[in-house]
DNA sequence: GTAGTCATGTAAGAGGTTACATGATTAG
DNA sequence: CTAATCATGTAACCTCTTACATGACTAC
């Protein structure tokens, strides 16, 4: 249950609409926890019922109407709450790590360029961690800024410092994840050295590879 | 889909009963990919109404029976589709990392306690991909080693290397978590010695932070 | 008027968690 | 005979995915 946590997380500092939030999820929580508009409509509302946030109904144009929501003081003792308590580790499910362990079983020009793929996903998600921290330094963080504004002063390093670690452990993964599929791809080319090898060596081994 | 596939990769070197099944996901593929009890049943149903598994029906005792599964050539080659197709990246989700982003709304010394905890796990799970990677070099792997009894000897290297490629990468990640918590802890020294000499420099602080 | 964006939803289904339920068999 | 283990399931519930659906507003 970390969305609803997530959620509380953005608007505690700026009080949005669905569709606002929708929008946020792609830019700065949305590093740490992605979700689609249809999961957070419906969720606002089962935390507006259980009151966590309150909307406020503005008006839009003539007609239309649109629901801003804030959080509530129960909203932030639960916010608080969840950031205290410990939580469990997820279980270990990881669809590449469980395809690598059966890369034997695909051709090794597909698993180089799975693993090139691999390689090419985390570096791009590594620039956007990488942008987003330093935004966060250089204080050109939206809602970071926002947050601050209303924390004593003297506290302002202290918050910058943990949202910078949370940035940096991501990016510390993207890297390992890098340097992983790096191995990979030596790995690939050993094997093939190997087989070219083998082949030189006893000839009836290229005819029954083909 | 993945639960499937690791069931397949199991199964395609010893055919086991669902209990037995359930046990090896604690200890092999469990590393990689972990399932209830729950799950694993009505999964392997599915897939023998599809086909890529076959049961055989045991005797166990007098009356009792048991169902011991194993792989067809549909099920072969489901597997191999698997390994060779692209699969995107999972969504960005990370309760842990969520967190972290918070933890300035977390008492400082929850957070060491977070941190210390994520270390433990990281290192229990380390130790058993450890144990697991030198069970697989020494060739001491039960379930490796009769999948390598199937395939040709001068292939046996390059089926190891990639085992041991995914280890090292569950292996890699770990270190990178522990180095993360442990920077962590780092940033939470740096805050309490801040606060100290910031409340020495004006005493009021610290009234107002009891 | 029409295309794009603002705004809010619903619904079906897959996958996973937790808990409950049952009975045969084997070792002591 | 009794406890542990072998063996197989079901059910309720939650989360997330994918796709569909609708309508008002704004800029051109």
């Amino acid at each position: 249950m970390s969305l609803r946590h997530a959620l509380l997380g953005v608007i505690k500092d700026t009080p949005l609409t669905g569709y606002d939030l929708v929008r946020h999820f792609q830019g700065t929580v949305g590093y740490l926890w992605s979700a689609p508009q249809s999961q957070i409509y419906p969720e606002l509302r089962r935390m507006e019922a259980e009151g966590l946030v309150e909307a406020k109904v503005a008006p839009r144009g003539r007609r239309a109407q649109k629901r801003i929501y804030s959080v509530t003081e129960a909203g932030m003792a639960e916010l608080r709450r969840w950031a205290t308590d410990f939580v469990p580790l997820p279980a270990q499910r990881d669809p590449i790590m469980l395809k690598a362990a059966f890369f034997d079983l695909a051709p090794i020009e597909s698993v180089r360029e799975q693993l090139r793929a691999h390689i090419a996903q985390f570096q791009w998600r590594m620039e956007q961690w990488q942008a987003r921290e330093d935004a966060i330094r250089e204080r050109r963080a939206e809602l970071v800024e926002v947050w601050l504004s209303r924390q004593p002063i003297e506290e302002h390093d202290n918050i910058i410092k943990f949202k910078i670690h949370a940035l940096e452990g991501l990016i510390a993964r993207a890297r390992a994840e890098i340097c992983w599929a790096r191995n990979g791809l030596a790995v690939c080319d050993e094997i093939d050295a190997r087989r070219a090898s083998g082949s030189v060596a006893s000839d009836d081994q290229a005819a029954s590879a083909s």
